[in-house]
RNA sequence: CGGGGUGUAGCGCAGCCUGGUAGCGCGCCUGCUUUGGGAGCAGGAGGUCCCCGGUUCGAAUCCGGGCACCCCGACCA
């Protein structure tokens, strides 16, 4: 390719609306363009990125035995209403209506449409286990999308759901999507933790996250660096102690002001571990009350799945109304109309201060099960930096990450709402087991991006480069020396190797700004300086320094240095 | 959805407070000079000042409403 005919132009400037760096980086190197906040148009250096991406991911998910198909991206609401998603998920699928009246969403994920493809096309044993997959766009209307490619609205996804007779044949695939994932991962250059993860909407058992460990993740991952714990926030589990002491008679003192757990604590002279933290939440019409220790947070992923619902919000003070609850000096106590949930520390704790739902009094020596009742007892606290791990005890550390892929072993949530069976042996007729797999392309590319680069530039590995090579020429008005560059241009072509050559009729330094930029990973020099020694100028991205190679020798030199560079550890 | 911010040339911005012919830098086009890390000079093209309404002799500027985008939070496979 030729830099004077490559589509969309570098930008010396960057977008004033683009904040991450690697974001900013793709705007300025014409690789991607957003049309509306969150849905992207790929311009022919992020196209080529994506297609390498992708080409990896059909090679190893091929290995595993996956099969490509393509899957309609607008379905007819009847199939979700089956499943029940229809109902669940809120403005985050978008549905239209088509001609005729008829209810239509666009996809955000396609359980649905392969349970639909099981109940049509499977009906023995004989035909299962296999694996689908595809590369495909999905719509999510996120509210709010932000860091360019990590959170899109439109996106690509590369997703494969697997179907087997028996959960024990699940669990015999899972680890080799896990491991082909962690493959695809490592090729492009990133190495993403694994970790224990919410099943959320996509329901299910077990899901696993691969998180790609970048201080722009929107996620919070709790990490033991001891024994190899690792957990999303949302269901990491810790080492709860506490002290059982004898119980004390409850006692009610004046603590003005003091409506939160820092004043309370301050003005009593005790530790925030000695009072117990209130907080309230709204699942549709039915309010949770949820006490946990004072110096922890509630979790709200833990207490919704404690709770069995779907959705919590934050009560309003409103809402509160009639039950008893004072804000700010609220306890169970003497509270009616709400279900109780309370942490199963709290419930073994003893001599707790909590609020007397009176302004301005807290009780002293509060005790759950001898005070009050609670409805439920369940972790529902999150981790924090520091706790101790649940498995080994020793501290726990908190990262951020980003959710390039994930894995979810669904069971027969899907099939059986759509009526997905086989017969087994003994001819009875059984629901398909299902699991689901996915990994955000554009997120994947996002986070190379972000995670690899300078000052100057991105810095993309061989095996996702958009091109192998970057070829300046320099003082191309001079004949030998273009003569001498578009041969070497052509000589490399034809070899297969994919160059962009800048045969632009600008200066030297935006040549170098622009390879730089650009992030291509070797960069070839021809100019009347070099061609006077008969040499070629080569330099890898990632080198401060250049070197020459005489110009016979350059195709098998440039050869054998990415053969070097394509290994799987390359980027390591 | 709550809080904050921004919409003026392809990109980055000034002008708005105090209403009166729309500007600067980069980029783009032409010419000359220059030529190994984002050149210089000269000339030039490019604008529904986000949209609708109002006030006014006159609105980028003041007022009202809307929309879009960004940031923090809520939400999120």
């Amino acid at each position: 390719m030729r830099r004077s005919d490559l589509f969309g132009e570098t930008l010396r400037q960057a977008p004033a609306d683009a904040e991450s760096g690697g974001y900013v980086l793709l705007l300025r190197g014409g690789f991607v363009q957003p049309l509306a906040a969150g849905i992207f148009s790929y311009l022919p250096l992020g196209w080529r990125v994506k297609e390498k991406v992708e080409r990896i991911m059909r090679e190893e998910m091929n290995a595993i035995d996956g099969q490509e198909v393509q899957l309609p991206v607008v379905h007819p609401a009847e199939l979700w209403q089956e499943t029940g998603r229809w109902y669940e998920i809120g403005p985050e699928l978008a549905r239209f209506t088509a001609r005729g009246d008829r209810e239509m969403v666009l996809a955000m994920t396609h359980e649905e449409v392969v349970a639909d493809l099981l109940r049509r096309n499977v009906r023995s044993y004989r035909q299962l286990p296999f694996m689908l997959y595809q590369i495909q766009t999905k719509f999510r209307d996120e509210p709010r999308a932000r860091g360019g490619l990590i959170r899109a609205r439109e996106f690509t996804m590369k997703d494969a759901y697997s179907a087997h007779a028996t959960a024990a044949d699940l669990d015999r695939y899972y680890p080799r999507v896990h491991d082909a994932y962690l493959a695809i991962f490592r090729r492009c250059g990133i190495h993403p933790l694994v970790v224990e993860s919410d099943v959320g909407m996509m329901g299910g058992s077990m899901a696993h996250e691969f998180m790609d460990l970048l201080p722009i993740g929107e996620d919070l991952l709790v990490i033991c660096d001891a024994c190899g714990y690792a957990a999303n926030r949302q269901v990491a589990t810790f080492r709860k102690a506490t002290r059982e002491e004898e119980p004390l008679p409850l006692e009610e003192v004046a603590t003005p002001g003091a409506a939160t757990i820092a004043d309370l604590a301050s003005f009593l002279k005790i530790g925030p571990e000695q009072t117990a933290k209130a907080t309230f939440f709204m699942a549709g019409d039915r309010c949770i009350f949820a006490v946990v220790r004072g110096d922890m947070e509630v979790n709200e992923t833990k207490l919704s799945n404690a709770v069995g619902v779907g959705e919590l919000r934050p009560a309003r003070a409103e809402e509160l109304t009639g039950t008893g609850i004072v804000p700010g000096y609220a306890s169970p106590i003497g509270v009616t109309g709400v279900t109780v949930v309370v942490d199963d520390l709290v419930a073994r704790a003893s001599n707790l201060v909590a609020g007397a739902n009176r302004e301005g009094y807290h009780l002293l020596n509060t005790n759950a099960g001898r005070d009050y009742q609670a409805d439920l007892v369940a972790d529902i606290a999150s981790a924090f930096e520091g706790a101790a791990c649940s498995s080994c005890g020793e501290p726990l550390r908190l990262a951020r990450g980003v959710e390039v892929g994930n894995i979810f072993k669904l069971g027969t949530r899907y099939t059986a709402a759509l009526g997905a069976t086989f017969l087994d042996p003994d001819g009875v007729a059984r629901d398909i087991v299902m699991a689901s797999y996915g990994i955000g392309v554009d997120r994947l590319i996002g986070c190379v991006a972000e995670g690899s680069r300078d000052e100057k530039g991105l810095i993309w590995p061989v095996s996702i480069a958009p091109f192998q090579i970057y070829l300046v020429g320099l003082d191309l008005e001079q004949e030998d020396v273009r003569e001498a560059a578009e041969d070497l241009y052509r000589r490399l072509t034809d070899a297969r190797i994919e160059v962009l050559y800048d045969d632009r009729a600008e200066r030297a330094g935006v040549k170098f700004n622009d390879a730089d930029l650009l992030g291509i990973p070797l960069r070839l020099t021809i100019s009347k300086r070099t061609l006077g020694r008969d040499e070629v100028e080569i330099k890898w991205r990632t080198e401060s320094t250049s070197g020459s190679i005489s110009r016979s020798a350059v195709l098998e030199a440039v050869r054998a240095a990415l053969a070097g560079a394509e290994g799987p550890d390359a980027t390591d």
